[in-house]
DNA sequence: CCGTGATGTGTTTACGTATTCACGACGAGC
DNA sequence: GCTCGTCGTGAATACGTAAACACATCACGG
């Protein structure tokens, strides 16, 4: 337990010091200061390299005295940039909060902002949208396969407005698209089981309308049939936790048992684990288990997901490079990432 | 697989038909369409009761008619206000996306949007400050515990800029604060293991300069004290599922095994658990653990964890009161909010 | 019939900055 | 010695809206 009253005291004298009428100053007031235009205070701040060396010094000192910091208001509706990036998210999902980390701090490195747009369910999209065509957004990435595609098509061709569908197979098309080779990676999963030696397999999707669900299953289920596995498709209902717990009860039990469960995303995959071992099963004794997306819970020993590991970053970068560089004569781009498998010891049978 | 195409079609030759010159379109354009003056325009989307019902009419037809959609860069420059609240959070945890996902749910409902600012490490907090001061936001959330006093002193009496600092003791005095209760939830928790039977334990906190881990290790330490058992300290390192995971190997094992550990966080408890039984020890049968926060993942039945539950949608209320109400010459507020105890199979001893 | 208040609208200004244009100074080249 | 180009700076304007103010109209009560 450290002490620091000494040293928060000796800060707030010097808070006090400067004055707390530091409220709004304005690029004049630092102009009137040190004996400049306003104009030049302006170059200070936005193009240093246009003013003489010895007035920026003046500026720069004079500003610090008065407390100044530029107005980005004032300076987004001048420049007709914002440098804020914004995001339609599901309110809910923990696949998203990682790629919003991710995307939130890539946007901090180049100094750029993420303003977030959450929506609680499909119906609620179109709220969401109003407010972001009052913002005058540098870009915006359109996530969640809830979206439909009459909300995507309102979002094409807004002048100025960069607009990025990120894992959203639907979007082919309409917009620019970011996203993992769902069908591909589904199919190294299938693969990947068969390999394990498997006769039967279910899958269970998340939600049967999403487009990432039907691509995922289509991906396993031609990888199995290959092999001459059928693969019933089962639905949770649900991305979350919580439908696959629930559905694991739905999987039959007994002779018609499949040998593996092949969850459409990692959370309905962690679910369906906990749902069959509370029913008595042993993953991957009785059931091998697969995910999708990589999660960072995956990994966490207690389950140690077999699964298809999205990359986030390229994913992002992918994404922030179609919004920021100025290829915008290309044609719509789709940036199709492979995934990774990564093999934990949900699918490694005798070590159960 | 519905097919969408036809739907699709229509769609874009609606956008075709509404002439995709759509481009910037202002209260002025809308005014002359209407043929009324640009304040009246501007009245019926701010103050719509201050308009004749006939000219509102007459004004939100034209503007269906052009596409015009309010600058909210150019409101917020005018009125002062951005209706955007700015949260200050470390980029990576479980916990604060919990925390964000909540406070810009309720924002949206209240047509506000949140702006992140997240940082790497504390070294980089004054970086996103100097982001926070340029956008005039209404408000700011001050989260995480590695947010330096210096930092917190920056942000008092800022114009126009609420700060309140959440789930951060030492920011007690300095600004407004919302807090679980986490001495009086540390203490729940081990009063509850003591009840368990116990004769030893171990606190495993997160980073020992941390103030919430501080307070927190100062209700476990007390309450068990009150009953006569010492409480060893032990730091992970780290607010997480790895650091939590790697500092169960510094348990003493044997004679010397602890009755009973208590996470300083919910990501360091989980990680506890999986590296005891890595370790060859059963959870909850020859140790207990305990978490704090209430993650969802703790009630995953793989783990079950015994935590303290954060009321998540109080304390955000509680914040966004301090930010909007006006209540501004009242003092300093504290609103320490209590917690929920979740009795867990982690803690339950007989069932193991 | 006039004063008074309420109501609806137009005119004007201000928010704080970036950028265009113009202007002066200065050095280089013929 | 004159022109030309470059550099540094100031003056002026525009970005799109909200709000203060002024004004006209109308209903109403005395």
């Amino acid at each position: 337990m450290i002490d620091l009253t000494g040293c928060i005291r000796s800060l707030l004298e010097c808070a006090a010091m400067r004055g707390d009428s530091a409220a709004r100053v304005t690029s004049h007031d630092v102009a009137a200061e040190a004996g400049v235009s306003q104009a030049t205070v302006a170059r200070v701040f936005s193009a240093p390299d246009k003013v003489a060396l010895a007035t920026r010094a003046r500026v720069r000192e004079a500003a610090a005295r008065l407390g100044y910091v530029p107005n980005a208001i004032a300076r987004s509706l001048k420049s007709q940039r914002t440098d804020i990036v914004g995001a339609v998210v599901p309110a809910k999902s923990e696949y998203w909060q990682d790629v919003l980390t991710a995307l939130s701090r890539r946007l901090a490195e180049q100094g750029k902002q993420l303003l977030l747009f959450p929506f609680a369910d499909a119906d609620h999209v179109e709220e969401a949208l109003d407010s972001v065509e009052q913002y005058r957004l540098d870009g915006l990435v359109l996530a969640s396969s809830t979206i439909r595609p009459e909300h995507l098509v309102r979002m094409m061709r807004r002048p100025n407005l960069r607009a990025v569908a990120f894992n959203q197979p639907a979007a082919s098309g309409l917009l620019p698209l970011v996203m993992v080779d769902n069908e591909a990676g589904a199919r190294d999963l299938a693969e990947h089981v068969v390999a394990q030696g498997i006769g039967t397999a279910t899958f269970v999707g998340t939600i049967a309308s999403a487009s990432t669900d039907q691509i995922r299953y289509r991906g396993a289920a031609s990888a199995l049939a290959d092999h001459g596995i059928a693969c019933p498709y089962l639905e949770a209902g649900g991305f979350s936790y919580d439908a696959g717990y629930k559905a694991a009860a739905q999987i039959p039990d007994g002779a018609d048992r499949p040998d593996a469960v092949m969850g459409g995303s990692d959370e309905v995959a962690l679910g369906l684990i906990d749902g069959l071992r509370t029913g008595g099963l042993d993953v991957p004794g009785d059931v091998l288990v697969t995910g999708f997306d990589g999660l960072p819970q995956a990994s966490w020993a207690g389950y140690d997901l077999t699964t298809l590991v999205q990359p986030i970053e390229v994913l992002v970068d992918a994404t922030l490079a179609i919004i920021f560089d100025d290829a915008r004569d290309a044609a719509q781009p789709e940036r199709i990432v492979p995934g990774t498998l990564r093999e934990g010891k949900t699918t490694r049978r005798g070590h159960g």
